[in-house]
RNA sequence: GCUAGCGUAGCUCAAUUGGCAGAGCAGCUGAUUUGUAAUCAGCAGGUUGUGGGUUCAAGUCCCUCCGCUAGCUCCA
């Protein structure tokens, strides 16, 4: 007998084998009519799937209110999907077809390259297949028999993936909706009517496996919802999410350009652009002061054979500007990384434990070949400057520099209203043989980072094997933009290798008198500053806070007659510290404010006649509107307060997520 | 680097089958003197990313390179 136990702690049971489509089905008709799958003691499985015999379950009905029935929904539509292509056209071999966050994909190899030109073809079939309304139906087939109707269904990456990804899985599950059989763990909806509304996005490269070494095939995005209003207004948040792209953003408000004819990859600073870095700067510098930082400088280049000690030069060879050979054996590297030179300060002189930890910070830029199909707008480029610096400590104060890393990386982010990140820890892939230093540091390096980590409570903490740097493990701050892209902002890098006699062979003098070797710490609470100001820009929608903002306040005359007034007042603003501008054209207030508006200057001062005879300046808020007349002296004080406190008052709200829901479907 | 797509005025975009390169905004000049999200008019702005090819004729078709976009791979 089975005890089925249902969110609203009722229980029933069962002395027949059923389904879950059984048990919604003696709840009520309708209920089974709008059952889509259903949750199996935290499992998400199919409305046809048998449940066992006896004992006890929990069970969840999910219909179209249930995100997980979404996942469900989309990976029968990638089936869908699949089923048209294949009726379009000859030689499509399936690879995998999962869900991603916001909807699915499939990736197939054939003749035919498909373009969005094809897409209408494909939508039209699939609404035919959809129309027909036909069930999902689940097939098992032990291993063998599984390989045989892969090799009839003359899919060959399926017949390889049962042989190699499932070994170890003695039966295999198929999935079949009329002509279209398909290798799948699933689970499906019942039904392909239940898809209401799909579009293919688009269609781009990838490799088999992941492994760019092996076949690329074309992987096909698509999107698919319960209802017309759900995929239109998913549309209409990517089309508002593409608006407040950094890259759009920064042609709007003057931020930033990049000129093919300076090189891809390389950023052009514009004067708005600039005042927010060095703000961003000033305000790490002040926090470098505060917490013991040494500040130095280094030159941008640096002997091939410095890299070479380091391991950077050999390691990453492909993705470096290639060596300047000034003479025979005299060849310099531009520099790719800061840390080198850092550790040549570092060894100027004999150090004691008494000089530990040592903290040097130097806002280094560094230039890095990235493939050019990696590029994007300030997110990924080939030179940037890093707020870095190299922590120096023996091995006793490695718990305590990492904490305190960490913990000015958390408050900066958090300063600039930040708190939607995670934290990964990057640790070594035990398989790779690309990672450099002792079994036994590398150890001791997690265990002591991770134990750090556990300890701050961080947001989202999770361990990611072979995410970490060839010299050590990591702690990454990773960021979502606007599209739901991650990036990887802020890092804290333990290193034990850098330091070691195989490499720079640090020491310093313990109180025994005899040589130790110290720990490096890596850290840049910003990461790159290029980097760093894109995700802002997304992250304010160009709407920056007042401390940041390029124009924080813009005088408006009303007309020609209060210019000179406004003029005065422009200067004694500039005269208080303020970034001003006047507007002084002979164009109407409204004009003058949308162009404001627009490039999202946080405060207006509006000047007219009367402002003039009475001695103020009508304050406008970008967000509030019209704060009404105020002395020019109140109105600076409530700006100066508001930078001093580095106040955060709006904040761009992603519509674009990157879902927790779990990879649907892992063939 | 790979796959696919794209590249027209400073910006956003038009230009039937290959048949005279156009608009709005921005800019400049003039008029207007305005009180909280667009005042009006005029002018100017281009070897259609680069180099080659096909054609009577190329923004449009083909090739090269450069750059951009999406994704893959990579990311010290």
């Amino acid at each position: 007998m089975l005890k089925v136990r249902l969110p609203d702690g009722s229980v029933r049971q069962f002395t027949h084998r059923v389904r879950p489509i059984d048990v919604a089905a003696e709840i009520g008709s309708r209920l089974a009519k709008a059952t889509v799958a259903a949750v199996v003691d935290g499992h998400v499985v199919g409305a046809d799937t048998p449940l066992p015999s006896d004992g006890e379950i929990s069970l969840r009905l999910l219909t179209n209110k249930d995100p997980e029935a979404l996942a469900v929904l989309r990976h029968s539509c990638a089936h869908v999907m699949a089923r048209a292509v294949m009726r379009l056209f000859e030689g499509v071999r399936l690879a995998f077809g999962p869900t991603t966050a916001t909807g699915f994909y499939y990736d197939m190899d054939l003749e035919h390259s498909i373009s969005e030109d094809d897409f209408p073809a494909i939508e039209a079939e699939m609404a035919k297949i959809i129309k027909q309304d036909e069930e999902f139906e689940r097939i098992e087939r032990p291993r063998d028999e599984a390989i045989a109707l892969c090799r009839e269904l003359d899919q060959p990456l399926k017949v390889e993936h049962i042989e190699e990804g499932l070994a170890d899985h003695p039966t295999l599950s198929f999935y079949r909706q009329g002509e279209f059989v398909d290798l799948c763990r699933g689970p499906h909806i019942p039904r392909a009517g239940m898809i209401k509304a799909f579009k293919l996005l688009s269609v781009a490269g990838a490799y088999w496996k992941g492994d760019s070494s092996r076949k690329q095939l074309q992987r096909l995005y698509g999107t698919a919802f319960f209802s017309k209003a759900d995929l239109e207004a998913h549309l209409k948040a990517v089309e508002e999410a593409k608006r407040r792209d950094h890259r759009v953003l920064g042609k709007q408000l003057d931020l930033f350009t990049i000129s093919p004819l300076v090189g891809a990859g390389m950023i052009l600073w514009l004067p708005r652009g600039a005042i927010i870095r060095s703000e961003l700067e000033n305000f790490i510098r002040e926090e470098l002061v505060r917490r013991d930082y040494e500040p130095v400088y280094t030159p941008h280049l640096g002997h091939v054979e410095l890299y070479e000690t380091s391991g950077h030069f050999p390691y990453y060879a492909d993705s470096q500007f290639a060596p300047i050979e000034m003479n025979p054996g005299e060849r310099y590297l531009v520099k790719p990384m800061n840390c080198p030179h850092h550790v040549m300060i570092y060894k100027a002189r004999r150090r004691s434990y008494r000089d530990l930890p040592l903290r040097l910070a130097e806002f280094g830029t560094v230039y890095r070949y990235e493939q050019s199909g990696e590029l994007t707008g300030m997110t990924r480029v080939r030179g940037f400057t890093q707020d870095d610096a190299h922590l120096f400590c023996t091995e006793d104060q490695v718990a305590d520099e990492f904490r305190g890393c960490l913990e000015m990386t958390r408050f900066v982010l958090e300063t600039l209203g930040l708190t939607d990140y995670r934290v990964r820890l990057g640790f070594r892939d035990p398989a790779s043989d690309k990672y450099v230093g002792s079994e036994e540091s590398w150890q001791r390096a997690e265990a002591s980072l991770e134990a750090v980590c556990r300890e701050m409570d961080l947001p989202r903490l999770d361990v990611e094997r072979g995410e970490a740097a060839f010299y050590g493990p990591k702690a990454d701050f990773v960021v979502a933009d606007c599209l739901g892209r991650e990036w990887q902002l802020g890092t804290v890098q333990l290193d034990y290798n850098l330091p070691s006699k195989e490499r720079f062979g640090l020491e310093y003098t313990g109180p025994d008198n005899r040589p130790h070797q110290p720990v490096m710490i890596h850290r840049a609470p910003l990461g790159s500053l290029e980097r760093f100001v894109g995700m802002l820009i997304e992250h304010f929608a160009g709407a920056f806070p007042l401390w940041l903002a390029p124009e924080q306040v813009r005088v408006l005359s009303v007309s020609e007659r209060a210019e000179s007034y406004g003029r005065k007042i422009e200067a004694k603003l500039r005269a208080a510290h303020l970034r001003v501008r006047g507007d002084y054209r002979a164009e109407k207030l409204g004009g003058k404010i949308r162009d404001a508006q627009l490039m999202k200057i946080p405060y207006m001062f509006v000047v007219g006649t009367k402002d003039m005879e009475q001695g103020t300046v009508s304050v406008r808020d970008r967000i509030e509107g019209d704060l009404g007349a105020m002395t020019l002296e109140k109105a600076i004080e409530h700006l100066q307060d508001e930078i001093a406190t580095k106040r955060v008052r709006q904040v761009a709200k992603s519509s674009v997520r990157l879902i927790e829901t779990a990879e649907g479907s892992e063939y």
